[in-house]
DNA sequence: CCCCAGTCCTGCGGGC
DNA sequence: TGCCCGCAGGACTGGG
């Protein structure tokens, strides 16, 4: 479930590999259904091997790492998918791996249990092409109030449902959605055509202030223990859920009534019907 | 325009 | 105890 604040924190995790050159590319040995490398084995190795890597980035939930030849390698994680610059957690899930010219991390992997995810090679064109506006939205922390409203004011979407696509805003999930709409007390069945402005700008600044926290925290660690950082450790913002997978318990707002979930768009939202009225 | 169900995939936990 | 089934959901697709 990596999102923007877990995935961010693999892009600041994997920073020391800025400047080191990848010696050897590709697939790992690996016994699972091998997952997707794009455009395809030989030539995502073609671009990638010999090159020096001059930067990282990140957009919306994928992390990016440049190239001098002004390539991108693209890890788009999904679900269960880590990129690593220690051993990773099972040998049996590492797909694809950088041999780099540096003695302290000598490779960069990618790991994924479930093999939802994948590894893109694109040149600047592809980049913008696969990644840019139309195929990808503006990521969640480098909007305005004003571009969150306009976005979404048209849309007769629940907040919650719209909140999650990609192509409108790119970086927000499941969980941080549930979350946010908590924190701005905004209802997730609200419609958006139905919003008022002084609730953009509750969810915007409820969007800001919950993932720049979550980032501080490295980003959560769930109960299946999957997602970790770039060394291996789990984050730490899971301590500070106040409704996602907290059916039942008490709400953290009014302490008066209990959380619920309901299935939206066929996944599970959490939230107080008491504090998030419409 | 939007919704829904199905697809990929693995591991876990509930129920019998 | 052991096995089967359903569930978790990010991105995408096809049909309504």
């Amino acid at each position: 479930m990596p999102e923007l604040p877990e995935v961010e924190t693999m892009r600041r995790g994997i920073k020391p590999v800025v400047g080191a050159r990848i010696i050897k590319a590709g697939r790992t040995r690996c016994t699972r259904k091998p997952i997707t490398v794009w455009p395809n084995d030989r030539t995502a190795k073609r671009r990638i091997e010999g090159q020096q890597i001059t930067g990282t980035g990140r957009r919306g939930k994928r992390v990016l790492v440049h190239l001098e030849n002004e390539n991108t390698i693209v890890f788009e994680p999904r679900m269960t998918g880590l990129v690593l610059l220690s051993d990773p957690p099972t040998m049996e899930h590492l797909r694809f791996q950088l041999q780099l010219s540096l003695a302290k991390t000598p490779t960069l992997q990618y790991w994924d249990r479930r093999g939802l995810g994948s590894v893109h090679v694109f040149t600047p064109d592809e980049l913008e092409e696969h990644l840019g506006p139309g195929r990808l939205g503006p990521d969640a922390l480098a909007v305005t109030p004003e571009i969150l409203a306009e976005i979404f004011k048209g849309s007769r979407r629940p907040i919650k449902v719209a909140l999650l696509d990609q192509v409108a805003l790119a970086g927000v999930g499941n969980l941080y959605a549930s979350e946010i709409l908590f924190r701005a007390r905004v209802h997730p069945k609200k419609r958006c055509s139905a919003m008022s402005q002084q609730q953009w700008l509750l969810i915007y600044t409820a969007m800001q202030d919950i993932l720049t926290d979550a980032i501080k925290h490295e980003g959560s660690t769930l109960n299946d223990g999957t997602y970790r950082n770039a060394l291996n450790d789990p984050g730490g913002y899971q301590n500070q859920h106040q409704v996602y997978d907290r059916e039942g318990l008490p709400c953290p707002g009014c302490n008066e009534v209990l959380i619920v979930r309901i299935v939206q768009a066929q996944r599970s939202t959490f939230f107080c019907k008491k504090c998030q009225g419409y």
